[in-house]
DNA sequence: ATCATTTTTTACAATTTTATTACAAAAACA
DNA sequence: TGTTTTTGTAATAAAATTGTAAAAAATGAT
């Protein structure tokens, strides 16, 4: 179910958008300010973000910002709310990387018609990224993050760790790694997987260890 | 000057509009219904058009449908008139790919701020400049520019460029470099590729390292 | 046809990646 | 526990890939 984070300092209109929302069927998470919001973000990953930008203390737009630039939560859909009066704040939005915005007041069905629209876009883009763990991986980008960091893999690391992230928690042996990922044939005795996998963990830092080694049997990611 | 397309069959609210948006200086072209709207929009291609979804005849969203599907006038935006009540128009409005909506009655002001964050964000995208890190590309009159000063590059070279520039950060193989610049279909094995890859980077002086090779799979500007 | 320019190919150097090896450490086995 | 097997990994050798100057081929204008 698709999580929906709700960033609003008025109790009335988050209480009534988030009724709404979850009547829709979408699981809510309210925030009233942008610092909590951090945290909930950073927690639970909202599959998308309502955002006003007009708030006390850390203003909506610092966090939008924040978040458009975080590899990780760049691709957070945000929809912003503002004042009917205030124009600039949407451009600014907007300009900010905000992907929709709703002026104030707002129907609710309008609202709920917009952020199905965006969640079936980034489902679109999500499909290229990986994350398991706090390893993230872009397949289109061939970039690789642990948390926020990006790590540099060559070609056959790369391909190894997207193999053991698109079967987590699955046992692969040596010959299997070979053949999917070499495309050898047999069972060749060589000792290259333990190598790549040696490297692998070692550039994975303290997410290393994720890929364990059954002895006698093989590989897995968990 | 931007031309606006009316699209509403209501004369006092069309004219209403059409001696706002003349007096905010936009081209106006009037239309009081959909039929008529089809030949306005083949004829003058509008820069913008605003749509009342509720009208006789041939209906808004069926317009509206048309013109999304249409690769030639997908790109114009479209704001969406209706009716406070009716919000499931709004709704369908949206998913058939409207810009933006207004509901009635509505302040001319507001209307006029749609208008100008719409036609700024279409501009962007229309533009004949690529701006990217200091590389800016006119595609009209073929120039290049590294920050203020202009270079000269092949053909081959500027269509390089600007094929990284439409899609920057992703990363592409020799053979889809290939097929997308020289329309080659097969993976052929050459050099080319390689040899455009390094004399534009030579020419790209101090930005030339934004085109990255990345052993193994391709390249990419970031 | 000739000349200038652009594009492709070639050849070789430089770099990067990959596979192997060797030995230490850990685990399995008896 | 001692022995054997398996795994970890640094170092090195081998292979593959990339950078690029220069030659060859193609293109195009005069």
């Amino acid at each position: 179910m698709n999580k929906i984070l709700i960033v609003e300092d008025e109790d009335a209109l988050r209480e009534l958008i988030a009724f709404n929302l979850t009547k829709a069927g979408y699981d809510v998470i309210e925030s009233e300010n942008a610092n909590d919001a951090l945290i909930f973000i950073e927690e639970i990953t909202p599959d998308l973000i309502i955002l006003d930008i007009m708030m006390p203390g850390l203003k909506g737009t610092q966090l939008l910002q924040l978040l458009k630039r975080s590899p990780k939560f760049s691709h957070i859909p945000v929809i912003i709310i503002s004042a009917r009066s205030s124009e600039s704040d949407i451009v600014e939005g907007l300009e900010l990387g905000a992907d929709d915005y709703i002026t104030k007041p707002f129907s609710m069905k309008v609202l709920v018609a917009k952020i199905k629209i965006l969640l079936r876009k980034k489902q679109e883009k999500t499909e290229n990224i990986i994350e398991y763990k706090g390893i993230i991986v872009d397949l289109e980008k061939y970039k690789v993050f642990l948390n926020n960091k990006e790590i540099t893999l060559t070609y056959k690391e790369f391909e190894l760790l997207v193999f053991f992230l698109k079967h987590p928690k699955k046992v692969f042996s040596r010959s299997q790694l070979l053949s999917n990922i070499w495309g050898y044939d047999a069972d060749i005795f060589t000792r290259t997987v333990d190598s790549h996998v040696s490297s692998l963990r070692k550039k994975l830092e303290d997410k290393g260890n994720l890929i364990k080694s059954l002895p006698k049997v093989g590989y897995v990611l968990d």
